[in-house]
DNA sequence: GCCAAATAATTCAACCAATAAACAAATCGA
DNA sequence: TCGATTTGTTTATTGGTTGAATTATTTGGC
């Protein structure tokens, strides 16, 4: 992650890596590790181990707690455990009905949480930005009274947005080609702050990893009004070249089916669209099975997890989609597909979004530590 | 790469992965690049550059060329290439009516073909692989009477692999279960090597990569018997959690079409498959278009590469798969898809899965020269 | 109540790899 | 032949990890 391969290393790359696996390992701990403990795990010395601690500790990233678990013989471990006082990440997200903004700190903990229903789409597209700004400059100002120091801010977006962070189209909100960073920074509370755009979905997923433990291999299909994928390799989230991967709404069900508002013809939307859902319609499920079946046999991903509304009707639609599973997956002899409903319901994007920037602290603290001074 | 930052690094780690950036960059370099060239377009400095080299040469990765292209004034640089007389790939494959086995060296040239031509059905797996293990020893005899050394061997299979080399199921061959690595041991000549054994259009994914370039990202689409399909992003090869990945034959197409051997209904190889081409089915072309069209909506890949007997019909089905992208790729607007033909043909897999075995050297070359001493 | 055993954390000399800057080598142009 | 120019090497320095020794802090036995 730190090394794309194409880029030489230094002796300055090998701290910041280590630097990110000491935290990293910390983060992902059942119970907080000792510095011994670190080194055994991670194979770096316990000198190495002391020295990085240190630096992480100065830098207000760890803490040392104060009771020290004791047990047996031995000068008792002092546990580390991430500071919850420290960096936090803001997330954003605008949808068709509502708006949210939320803190999350290092520790994953949610420590702020703001919403505003209101239909979006009447609203021209810097207008719904600039008061989604200015719900979010509330939500840093609670966070920071709070000792937090918010370190970024990521949007989730209910459309296809480019890696510059252009949203290019986001059909439900009748958006096309908005600069949302741009537009963000027009309220000062949070010009300063760096912004990252991606879509629900993709945030959704990062969302529940959080919650499906960091090494987790799924497909995340959120059903807002559109429907959209998210895709996690071994924890990592997969955006696709141009960042448009995971647009499971528009795979072709039935190849000369109902026309569909894209230009084609029998898209997954048509038959397992919101819509289809609450009217009770006996093709969703089918539908659903038989375009998740085509993702795993492209994919071999061996769990899917279902978001938004789908999370909502999840014990209805299960059977449906196992069946169409068992019979189309090549795969699903030899090994089967976990199917299951997401765990953070529609919360799951703006958490994600959150979590993403904390993401981005913890797989470069030594960037953090420099900024921090 | 080398890090799964999961994994602590130390100053050797380091100078591993220099090496590899080195020689990675000689190999993807147009004309032989002086050590001072190395510097500036990786980023080391000219003394790191040098020691370096110096190792790669020293192992017997690198040549300094004798005729210094020179060019304007200063010292004239003395170019660098990759070694042709160096380690070197082992290919071997196996499929329904031949056995091949080809050596690339480590500039990527084919030093040694050979091939057989036998219907492998009737063949119980230990006696096609005892066969396949005799042409592979051919074949290596022939490469080191040439001065070069085998590094290993790879075996391209129609079939799902699992990663550690167990032949899961064949259905072409009739094979279920089979311990490939273990049969071929039973060769004296190849015995000794490293065997690794991935799917047919996973392997053949990577000899087109060679073609197409470092960092190319595409799906490459095999029309054999079976339909497989190989993934590549940013000159990587997915494999999916558990190697099966890319089963694109198997994609339901027509949900109530015709029943497959596999269970399921309407899949993709009932419609394209070898005989449907032959048979100059005029669905070949639009039911490929419908699959190609989920994996670039789930994907976002920018370029599908169609290879084995699609290479050969490519021109009489360009047409209909475009259609069908351009109605069903939701993005087809923002950016186009595009689909070419196969440049090696049916060799891409063993020409792949030689080249996946220097693609090892040329990825841990610190590996190479801690055992060749 | 004191000492040995055990475990945690730190200190310090050694080592390894890259860097920066000076230096040597080889060529061109005047 | 001499300066300019570029390539490649040498050498002292720096940054970072290691390993062994040392210090710190507890438990348990006598």
């Amino acid at each position: 992650m730190i090394n794309p391969s194409s880029v030489p290393v230094r002796q300055s790359s090998i701290r910041a890596h280590n630097l990110a696996l000491l935290l990293n390992t910390v983060a992902n701990s059942a119970d907080p590790p000792s510095r011994a403990a670190l080194a055994t795990v991670t194979g770096l010395t316990r000198a190495t181990v002391s020295a990085l601690v240190d630096d992480l500790i100065a830098g207000g990233l760890l803490t040392e707690l104060d009771p020290p678990p004791r047990t047996g013989a031995g000068r008792p471990a002092a546990g580390l455990a991430l500071t919850a006082a420290g960096p936090a990440g803001l997330g954003c997200e605008i949808n068709v009905d509502y708006l949210a903004a939320c803190v999350v700190d290092l520790t994953g903990a949610v420590r702020q949480r703001f919403t505003e229903h209101a239909d979006q789409r009447p609203a021209a597209a810097p207008d719904a930005l600039a008061a989604l700004g200015r719900l979010a400059a509330r939500a840093r100002l609670a966070a920071e009274a709070e000792g937090l120091v918010v370190a970024g801010m990521a949007l989730a977006v209910p459309g296809l947005v480019s890696p510059a962070g252009l949203v290019r189209v986001a059909p439900n909100l009748g958006w096309q080609d908005v600069d949302a960073p741009a537009l963000l920074r027009g309220v000062p509370e949070i010009a300063d702050l760096p912004v990252v755009v991606d879509n629900e979905a993709n945030l959704a997923a990062l969302g529940e990893l959080r919650v499906a433990g960091a090494e987790a291999t799924f497909l995340y299909v959120s059903g807002e009004i559109g429907i959209g994928a998210g895709l996690v390799i071994d924890g990592e989230l997969y955006r696709g070249v141009r960042g448009w991967s995971g647009e499971i709404g528009h795979l072709t069900v039935y190849p000369d089916g109902r026309p569909c508002r894209c230009g084609s013809r029998g898209c997954l939307e048509q038959y397992a669209g919101q819509e289809a859902l609450t009217a009770d319609e006996p093709l969703a499920a089918a539908a659903l099975g038989i375009a998740l079946s085509a993702a795993v046999n492209l994919l071999d991903v061996p769990m899917i997890v279902l978001g938004g509304a789908y999370a909502l009707h999840f014990e209805r639609l299960r059977a449906g989609i196992e069946t169409e599973l068992r019979r189309r997956v090549l795969t699903a002899g030899l090994a089967p597909v976990t199917l299951r409903a997401a765990r953070l319901g529609t919360d799951a994007a703006v958490r994600g979004a959150a979590d993403s920037v904390i993401r981005g602290v913890r797989d470069d603290p030594a960037g953090w530590l420099r900024r921090a001074g």
